[in-house]
DNA sequence: CCATTCGATACCCCAAAAGCATCAATCGAC
DNA sequence: GTCGATTGATGCTTTTGGGGTATCGAATGG
C-alpha cells in the first residue's frame, strides 16, 4: 500500500521506488503483484506516462486512510504502553470524594489528559475484592494494615470528629473524650461497610471501657449526618467530611481523636502503564 | 495485525497458529516479533496463561479498525473496477434536463446504487471540450456528425416546433411552414452555445429562402420561453420543452419541423468502468 | 511425582522480495 | 529521420524473512 501511494504521488516508477529506499525493477514488480491480487488495473502505464485509472483513484484514498490507521495504531500503543493514553480504572471510598478525590483527578487529568479516568464509588469492602480481581487499577481508601500485595502510598490523615444534634449536651463545653459516648445512641456504618472506621470507633469506645450502642447503621456517611440532624443519635465521622455540615449539626474535636490514613494503593503486579503518574501525582498533592 | 487479533480472540497460541493456517512456533515469533518493532508488550503470558496487556487491549481495537479498512478498500476497489461503485461524471445540455436526463438518472441509480453521479449542467460546446479533456465521464448531447473517438448510442429524437405569443397571427390555424417565419423577430440560443439548434433553424429558414432575423440570443431555453411570453418574439424549440409551457406562450406543430438526435456519449479511450452500464440503461430507456 | 499442556528456542528450508543488468518503447533534439 | 535519453518491463542472481519440525522448559493437575 505504501508502495502504491508513493506511485500515486508521484506518478513515476523511479522517484517512488527512490522514495521506497529500494530499486525501480522490484518496485514495478510489487505494483503488478498488487495489481494482479487485487485483479484491477490501478494505473495505466506506458513508457512515457503514469496515470491512476478511477480504480485507482478510490484506491488511493483508502489506502491513505488505512496506512493513517495503521500509523496511528502504532503511536497509539506505544502511548498507552507509556502510560500516556489509555484508561485507568480508579476505585474510592464514599467520603474520599469530598477530601483528596477531587484534587487528585484534576492533577492527572492536567497531567494525562488522554488518560481516561473511569470512577467508582464503592464501599472499602469491595474496592479491596476489586483490585484482588483486577476490576480496579487503583483506589482511593483507608489505610488498613500492610498488604504485601498492594503498593500504597499515604495521600492524607484524617481523624475523627464527634457531630452530635445542635443543643444536644456535647454540643458546647470542653472537648469529649470517649467517656463522654457512654449511653449516647451511635450512629455508624456497617462493618461490612467501613471495618477501618468501625474498629477505629469501637476501639476508641473501649480505651474507656465504654461497649458503644448502635442505633442505626446506614451505609452512606451522608446519611449519617442527616440521622444526626433529626436528633436520632450522635456519630463520630471523619473531619474532612465536617467541612460544610447541614443546619441543626454541630461538630465537636475529641480528645485523642483516633486517627486513620487515607491511602492510594494499587495491585504490584498491575499492569496499567497509567498508574505511576497516579502515586506521582498523589505525592505532590 | 492479522495475526495479533487471533491471539487477543483466542487468547492460544496454539489456537491462534492454528486459525492462521501456521503451526504454532512461527506464530509465536510473529508476535514477539510485533512486540519488538512496536517496543511494546502486548501479551502477558506464562507456560499457562496468556492475557492481554492494556496496550494490547487498545492495540486490539485498532487493529480490527485498521483490517476492516483494509479490507473494505480491497473490496471496493474490485466494486469500483466493475463499475459497481465509484463515480461518473455526466454531462447534460440544459434541455437534456427536461427529457431524458431524469429517467435516466433514475434508472441509472437503480442499476447502480453505489455509483455517485456527478451531473454537469453545461452548453454543448462545452461538453464536447470537457469529454475530449477526460473532465466528463459521459454525455447527453445532440447528435453531430459522426465523431470517431466517441461511442455514441441515440436515446430520443426530438424536432423543432413553433412557439409564439398568445394572439400572434401563427397561433392558430395550419401549421406554420419555414416561409411563415419571414418577417418574424426569432428568438434562439447562439451559435457557440447550441449549434446543433441553430444550425437547424438556419437551415430550416434557409429551405424556404429566407434568411432569420434573430431578435434576441439568451443561453438559455427558459429564457427564451419567457421573452416570447413577453411578445418579443417567436422562436423554434425542441418539443420536449413545449410539455408544460407558461400561461400566454402557444406551441405550434411544423411543416417538415426539423428533427435532431439526442445521443449518450463517450470517450472510446474512457477508463470509467461505471460508463458501459449507463449505455445499457440508455438501450432500454 | 509423573504426565500433559503450552509457549519458547534451535535449526533448516524455501519462497518472496530486492538488486543488477538489460531490453523495448517513446519522445525530443539536431 | 536518426540518435540519444528517459522510463517502465523482464531475466537472472542473491538475500532475507517467514514457515516447518523437533525439542526444551515451565506450569498444572491427578
Amino acid at each position: 500500500m505504501r508502495y502504491f501511494v508513493a506511485l500515486a504521488e508521484t506518478l513515476h516508477f523511479g522517484h517512488a521506488a527512490a522514495r521506497m529506499n529500494m530499486s525501480q525493477p522490484p518496485f514495478s514488480r510489487q505494483i503488478a503483484a498488487i495489481e494482479k491480487t487485487l485483479g484491477v488495473r490501478l494505473v495505466e502505464r506506458n513508457s512515457r506516462n503514469v496515470a491512476l485509472t478511477p480504480a485507482g483513484q478510490h484506491f488511493l484514498a483508502d489506502c491513505r486512510a488505512v496506512l493513517e490507521g495503521f500509523d496511528a495504531a502504532c503511536r497509539d500503543v506505544r502511548l498507552v504502553a507509556g502510560g500516556m493514553k489509555g484508561e485507568l480504572k480508579l476505585g474510592f471510598m464514599m467520603h474520599a470524594a469530598h477530601s483528596v478525590i477531587p484534587a487528585l483527578v484534576r492533577l492527572y487529568s492536567e497531567a494525562r489528559p488522554d488518560v481516561r479516568l473511569i470512577l467508582e464509588e464503592r464501599i472499602p469492602t469491595d474496592i479491596e475484592e476489586m483490585l484482588a480481581e483486577g476490576r480496579l487499577d487503583a483506589a482511593v481508601t483507608f489505610g488498613a494494615g500492610p498488604a504485601p500485595h498492594l503498593r500504597t502510598q499515604l495521600i492524607a490523615r484524617d481523624r475523627l470528629c464527634l457531630i452530635v444534634p445542635a443543643g444536644h449536651r456535647l454540643a458546647a463545653g470542653e472537648p469529649a473524650g470517649p467517656q463522654s459516648l457512654a449511653g449516647e445512641r451511635l450512629i455508624a456504618a456497617p462493618a461490612t461497610v467501613a471495618p477501618t472506621l468501625r474498629t477505629a470507633i469501637a476501639t476508641y469506645c473501649a480505651s474507656a471501657g465504654i461497649t458503644p450502642h448502635f442505633a442505626f447503621e446506614p451505609r452512606l456517611q451522608h446519611t449519617i449526618i442527616r440521622l444526626v440532624q433529626e436528633g436520632l443519635g450522635v456519630a463520630l465521622i471523619p473531619q474532612s467530611l465536617c467541612g460544610d455540615l447541614a443546619e441543626g449539626v454541630v461538630a465537636r474535636l475529641l480528645v485523642d481523636a483516633p486517627e486513620f490514613d487515607v491511602v492510594l494503593c494499587a495491585p504490584r503486579a498491575g499492569r496499567n502503564p497509567a498508574v505511576p503518574e497516579l502515586f506521582a501525582v498523589a505525592g505532590r498533592a
